[in-house]
DNA sequence: TAAATTCATCGAAACGTTTCGATAGTCTTT
DNA sequence: AAAGACTATCGAAACGTTTCGATGAATTTA
């Protein structure tokens, strides 16, 4: 009835406690006959060590944290949620638990800590998206190491898409189109994800020569960057007087409301305006017209973010001083998808 | 430098660590002079115990397991993300942590088992949306206590919305509005809330007297309920002959897209053609025309599931003998939102 | 051939809680 | 005034691992 413990398996492969603990952890020395005899008995009786008990004498909790703001995962285009499953993924390859807290955008560090840092139950945090800079120096206070995904705060540690690239690939196929008055539409700017892909915009337009009375900037500065907010966005762009030929958005949220809203004047999409997204959400591909985009692969983002947090924790561990390692970014790369909106 | 533990706060407090257990767990007899002086003593110290030491003596591991298939946690309406949230907020509350696990629609027993059922590192688990029968197999051979949510299988307790009668008000809306040509379009119709849905739809047509002549189906059985099948569906509906003046979709998914579909061909909405949806996600309000639905409350079925389920780990584990409690169903009612597709 | 290394295994002390039983002191009850 | 029932506190065993140091045997080095 009770649950199957290393004691067990020591009886049953006629060894000590000590070298069943070797075998499981591949350390010292055991030869490989103790070593299948073992591993046979732990098969035999279906042994699986208890986390906590694990986790009691050895340092580490086998937990890794996974942050992001509330109104982000509940977000419509499931970017974090692909972000979070490719952790969760890699999570299990690496025998790790992923302790996942959203906080809200207006955090109060006391109030809304997330209960895995209260208790200190995770050996390394993620950090998703853009969170509240209070929260940033609190999980910076805990010592624990941190790696960011589509994010970047200080030096930290971060897995990141290459937006500046992806933003500048797709500005380039318009104006390869024919397209000289382009606009740009955006929300939420001071997102650092964001203003790269302003960046790339920016330095396509540049590269083409293009003036500033070729481009128009439509921003919201604070306000997120979905769909109801693109609707605005795009009744502020249609009544410019000289309206612009193309369109890049920030993403595609923005992007589609852009595409609704050119329709709902008769606009033709792409003849009398051509709009690009980032992302690709799945919306992306049955929009009518289906929207050109710029393609992230999420769970992968998730996944080496994840990869690279095992890294530090591994380091963070073996060698109690932190070593003078440059804060590395990973870079993510984009893909350009071409679609019926250009 | 090393962390604050019980031991600590013994001495702080002056007295012995049993003492101290005993008024963190609000257990056995302590004197209200004592208390305030050890609880003092934990604040001073700033104490918190250690999950995995905590869990290690006594038979709980103080964590809920949460499955759901990947596909549906990654839909595009965040509607098993809202039921997450919910229970990640009780969780809190009730000093749980939530492992998420995701398993494939292509379920394979020993391949895809969430290592929280092979470690049995919960205490319970709770099993959102239809999932496979055979995870639903190995789940209850686990012998853990079983919340499904938004899902129903055999006697298993479990959390659901009012289905029946989300549906049946919304149909009896339409009927109020004086259509009596009305159909019926959904999906995925082995899943029991969504044939429940249709259940409603039916009551409300018999109710109202109509007749088959007068209602119509277009369902598609086991394609999922998302934007695109409902693209399909939409086509298959207005191929037919004699039109309805009045659609009840099984989710808002399918009704945005049949919204959608009518606008293509031409028609009003909701003069040539009404829509009622199921869900109300977040872009229903911001739908064009903005559209009629159902609201479910999903927050709230994440946290009543999650208290329901710390009540049969309660009783799990005070008796050792599961009592014969007749399975219940808790039932989140629901409200209808009227807008412009009606 | 003695000393030093490497290999293999084990015993026992940790890790930080919970919980059971023991020990008394203080009230009630008879 | 003795017996029993509460009330309050504590010591120590237990939970199931990891890990450190000890003990030899086998192998290499001097």
């Amino acid at each position: 009835m009770t649950r199957v413990t290393i004691k067990d398996v020591a009886r049953e492969a006629g060894v000590s406690i000590s070298t069943v603990s070797l075998v499981m952890n591949g350390k010292g020395y055991v030869s490989s006959e103790t070593r299948t005899r073992v591993q046979e008995a732990i098969r035999k009786l279906q042994f699986v060590p208890r986390h906590a008990a694990r986790s009691l004498p050895s340092r580490r909790t086998g937990n890794v944290g996974f942050v992001v703001r509330d109104d982000h995962f509940r977000r419509t285009e499931p970017f974090y949620t692909g972000v979070y499953l490719g952790t969760e993924f890699e999570a299990n390859n690496q025998s790790l638990y992923v302790l996942l807290s959203t906080i809200p955008g207006a955090y109060q560090p006391g109030e809304h800590t997330p209960r895995f840092l209260k208790e200190r139950n995770v050996d390394g945090i993620l950090i998703a998206g853009k969170v509240p800079d209070s929260f940033m120096e609190e999980a910076m206070l805990s010592g624990l190491p941190i790696v960011l995904v589509d994010y970047e705060y200080q030096a930290l540690p971060a897995a990141i898409i290459d937006n500046i690239g992806g933003a500048r690939v797709a500005v380039r196929h318009l104006i390869e189109r024919g397209h000289r008055r382009i606009a740009f539409v955006g929300a939420d700017m001071k997102h650092p994800s964001l203003s790269a892909r302003r960046e790339g915009f920016q330095l396509a337009c540049a590269e083409a020569g293009l003036t500033s009375d070729d481009v128009q900037y439509v921003e919201a500065e604070d306000e997120i960057t979905d769909y109801e907010t693109g609707t605005r966005l795009a009744k502020r762009l249609f009544a410019t007087q000289r309206r612009p030929t193309a369109v890049f958005c920030v993403n595609d949220a923005t992007a589609l409301s852009v595409n609704d809203q050119a329709a709902a004047l008769g606009l033709r999409v792409p003849e009398d305006l051509a709009v690009v997204g980032f992302d690709d959400v799945p919306r992306a591909k049955h929009s009518r017209p289906s929207l050109t985009t710029v393609r992230v692969q999420t769970e992968q983002l998730g996944e080496l973010a994840l990869r690279y947090l095992v890294d530090l924790i591994e380091v963070d561990l073996s060698r109690g001083a932190r070593p003078g390692r440059e804060p590395h970014r990973i870079i993510i790369p984009t893909e350009l998808v071409i679609r019926n909106t250009t």
